[in-house]
DNA sequence: CTAGTCCATGTTGACGTCAACATCCTGACC
DNA sequence: GGTCAGGATGTTGACGTCAACATGGACTAG
């Protein structure tokens, strides 16, 4: 009989058995090679259909030396910002028909990311995407196996590896220039943490921006993120007479409009807030959030895109691709009170400019 | 030389010449076995830290069968839900030494499962996490390789396949009851999709739940889980005399919240408004929602637990695994106009229940 | 009619690892 | 000193696939 043996997974050997023919003719038809005669082609399909055969992927893998697997590497999904790219990643890396394999590291420490880059060692991936910060990667003392393509998003390590990430300079300064023109005399941020890249990334923007403008620097407050800590940061924000406030992410700046609401600062009638990241809740918040739109899907396919070209070219190039941002206007922010007063006593007049 | 020819990767043949030592014994010493003499097992590691070596896990698989990785089939990472339980997921396979595949499903659609299900068949994966609802997989023309151990989430097919799932009748009976024990007359439902079985479950634990206090049952507003929806929806709710409403997901309440305030309804104090998931951004909403959380990452441990179990035993179990949920308390729920109203003029007076 | 060409199909061996079996060495005990 | 036990180490082959080469039949051209 051409039965296989119970508990076997069904081989090429199995089907070429029951086709008559050789397993070579059958890897053929499985690879799809021109060079069968459509009756054996049949045949085989046939048997395979008959049996339900697939191929082994470690038998493929071994013999040619390639998982279609692609690693990535990061801390936590629970961040929008994460689970958003890694979703374009695995979407692009399956139109390519690579596979996508999490590598979860257990705290950002870094026994962490030794840990994970231990694992990365035996796990069965052809190259890598970094969802995370270099730092921690510098910080590391096992280095990244050599020969595996590399992309890192989110950090700024362009220097030594290929990076994409978010245009966060450009984003900040829109969202600056944003406030200015409507005729704030300054903008306050809420940065984010301290030891983030792009957080820094966003604050130096943001710092850069009023320099230019030479307007005025207000202390930076700063969270964690979370919009608890921008609620945190927003009650110290409500006891000054801020008129602008740049949050670098939308979830702080969820916290934010909480606390400003609880103090009875009506935005954007008293207080304009813009955020960063454009989370699909921000349409909802109260009120709709004005935000720097990041386009992760984008992020994620670029890095996709680059890893695939180190394979191919056997590069192992190095660099920086900023994803650009868009400004989402929505109703969160206004013109300042003054700027608004004097508008309406005088509309001829031009509100470039107040004081308080 | 020693040295492996260059753009090969190191194998145990180079580890072992180097070592001086049989290929065997370089095996012996990469799996921890004990029968290896000291002085040996140092000269071997010595040689695989030279050499970088890393066991090559094509071969490995090939060999044992096993692949150590779990496949996880979804549509989509950009819901609270599939993210944290994925990331459960990766997590605890991570401490199992099993690594997570993620196959996406391109879309919600036939030819997407399929698509999914077919590439499913070719990848190294040893068992399957389904995080989606099991109505689509049943338009699966394509059914799951036999002998893959399956876990299912969010499903109901608890006599077909193993099902892990929150606990919604409980959560949602949870949230009805706080209402009412608040002093309201009942409770209008916000409900989410009618294909979507966790809507299902949620709503029709609504209705049980009035049905069995003997409350009226107000008709269902419906969204899509999107706070979009929930706004909309919410400007009907605020048409209406509604004083507690139930939303089925924390994202439609945070849109209820915002129409709610553009029509005047204070929350809590004229409208009581929980939701259900306990987003981390729930605390940070205006009010601070009251919500029943899900325990996403006990869903997640429990699927991987699940296949990892049926690995063992090599079973095909079947049943269901409700995860308890938790009633958060926060500033979003109070006791009815009426009621309060009633309470604030005659204290003695039990509230227990108003009329219109 | 024969030499030559092309193409379908078959055969062999190698990818890296590890289980099973084979061998060899050390040392204990009579 | 000889025998035997037991542990360390080596040898062989198989897992499933596919590239490279081998074979052989059909058809063409001179």
């Amino acid at each position: 009989m051409t039965a296989p043996a119970p508990g076997r997974r069904v081989s090429m050997a199995d089907v070429a058995r029951l086709a008559g023919v050789s397993t070579q003719t059958v890897s053929r038809v499985s690879n799809g090679q021109p060079n069968v005669v459509d009756s054996t082609r049949r045949q085989v399909l046939d048997a395979m259909r008959t049996l339900g055969y697939r191929p082994n992927s470690a038998a493929r893998a071994l013999r040619s030396g390639r998982f279609r697997t692609i690693g990535v590497i990061l801390f936590t999904l629970s961040t929008t910002g994460n689970m958003r790219t890694l979703d374009a990643i695995a979407t692009s890396a399956a139109a390519e028909g690579y596979a996508i394999t999490v590598i979860p590291v257990e705290a950002p420490t870094q026994d962490g990311v030794n840990g994970a880059f231990t694992r990365l060692g035996e796990l069965a991936v052809d190259a890598v995407i970094l969802l995370m910060e270099v730092h921690l990667l510098d910080a590391a003392s096992v280095s990244l196996p050599t020969g595996v393509p590399v992309v890192v998003a989110d950090s700024d390590a362009g220097d030594r590896y290929s990076v994409v990430d978010t245009d966060q300079a450009a984003g900040s300064r829109a969202a600056v220039q944003h406030l200015l023109g409507l005729g704030h005399d300054t903008v306050v941020h809420l940065a984010g943490p301290s030891g983030s890249f792009a957080s820094q990334r966003r604050e130096q923007a943001w710092r850069q921006a009023l320099l230019d403008a030479g307007r005025p620097l207000p202390a930076v407050h700063r969270g964690d993120w979370s919009a608890t800590s921008g609620y945190e940061a927003g009650r110290a924000v409500a006891r000054t007479d801020a008129t602008a406030v740049f949050a670098a992410n939308d979830q702080m700046a969820l916290g934010l409009l909480r606390a400003l609401a609880e103090a009875g600062r009506r935005v954007p009638h008293d207080v304009s807030v813009i955020g960063f990241d454009d989370v699909p809740d921000a349409v909802a918040y109260l009120p709709p959030l004005t935000t720097v739109h990041q386009d992760f899907a984008e992020v994620g396919r670029r890095c996709v895109a680059g890893v695939l070209r180190q394979m191919a070219e056997h590069s192992a190039e190095h660099g920086t691709t900023l994803v650009p941002t868009r400004l989402v206007e929505r109703a969160s922010t206004a013109p300042p009170p003054a700027a608004a007063a004097a508008a309406a006593s005088a509309q001829s007049q031009p509100t470039r400019r107040n004081t308080r």
